[in-house]
DNA sequence: CTTGTATTATGTCAGGCGTATGAAAACAGA
DNA sequence: TCTGTTTTCATACGCCTGACATAATACAAG
């Protein structure tokens, strides 16, 4: 009966002017008002998709994690099959950083929601959720290539699966240009190779 | 001829009640009115001691730089004299991880004045010219160690100097629960370890 | 005590915020 | 065409913000 809008295709398209403020301006900046006039819709258009502040950011964080899983898969799907797990790891942890200008949005769409979640308990057990599940991920493939040789006996899994996570500091590091693009890069790749059969 | 007020005292009681707002509530919600409330004055007296909101959340983040400098120096007496370069490194990083209250409230206001950074150019280059002073210091003491033998010849020192910073990630995980405080430790006191005389 | 300055207290202001309301417009079915 | 629902839009309310202005107070020097 009614008009015929892509309910879910409206909200991407404001997920996407909010990213882009948040990109730009901050997160604090992300206001109704400022969101609407972003994506070049009215106020009152844009409390139709989402009845609170709140319930915007909620979805634009879940469609930034989204996207970032996607072009991990993307990613994945030009690798090798089966994928050295050196290989998948690097992707995973180039995919989370501000290189390219997609990933920056996301990458910093998510910083902030992080900072946001260390306030709020709600928050801090859904994000937690999220990235344990992100560390049980790399722990499994941690451990498999320890099973297959591919990763010297002597490393502890545990250990080095924090240490992984632990890279994605990088993003911080190269959103504020202390260190490039490039040596980021540079490093872990150094970091992943010494792992997968440094010395044998 | 006034009355007699530590004026840099009162700046610093003021900067330790903003301190406990952004630990506790978030950066955002350090107002004014709040910062005076928690501080136990009057918002006109906080206005006579700082004229503006933008000056006050700078001084209180340069404080925390200072305590967070201060618990390193104090902790660098309490190693060996000369301290190995190791121990040094590991003091470093674990003085910047949220592992006792003080620690955390320091690395909390910085986790969102680096937030804050990012889109405000003058703050970005304050912050990066203080971390690329850091970067620095790390990458003399790894330069050093690698000339005394102390680290295997084949390491890069760009390269490991990037990895020690990229570790303090390892604070964001703690704070949502990701990894444990100890984990952590243990990761850091690993990673050094194999720097340190690894292969040798 | 008087004076002058540092300090404290209080009130006011315009502006931005999230949210609510209600009516107009668009449109698919009967 | 008529009807009922979705979608759009403008406006308004109440609240909070940073900032400014002004008045009261405290206190050291002359």
């Amino acid at each position: 009966m009614p008009k015929q809008v892509d309910h879910r295709e409206r909200r991407e398209l404001i997920a996407r002017a909010l990213w882009r403020i948040v990109d730009q301006q901050g997160w604090t900046r992300a206001t109704m008002r400022e969101v609407a006039r972003e994506a070049g819709v009215s106020l009152g258009q844009l409390q139709h998709y989402f009845s609170s502040r709140g319930e915007m950011l909620v979805f634009a964080m879940e469609f930034a994690s989204q996207q970032t899983s996607a072009r991990i898969d993307r990613g994945l799907a030009a690798l090798d099959q089966p994928p050295h797990p050196r290989d998948v790891l690097r992707l995973v942890l180039t995919e989370m950083l501000p290189l390219r200008p997609d990933a920056r949005a996301t990458s910093r769409m998510n910083a902030a929601y992080v900072l946001e979640a260390m306030h709020d308990p709600t928050l801090q057990r859904q994000v937690g959720i999220g990235l344990r599940d992100g560390r049980a991920m790399v722990g499994r493939l941690i451990r498999q290539a320890l099973e297959d040789g591919q990763i010297p006996p002597d490393r502890d899994p545990d250990i080095e699966t924090d240490l992984i996570l632990a890279l994605t500091g990088f993003a911080t590091l190269i959103e504020l240009d202390v260190v490039e693009p490039q040596a980021a890069l540079a490093a872990i790749h150094q970091h992943l190779d010494r792992l997968f059969r440094a010395d044998a």
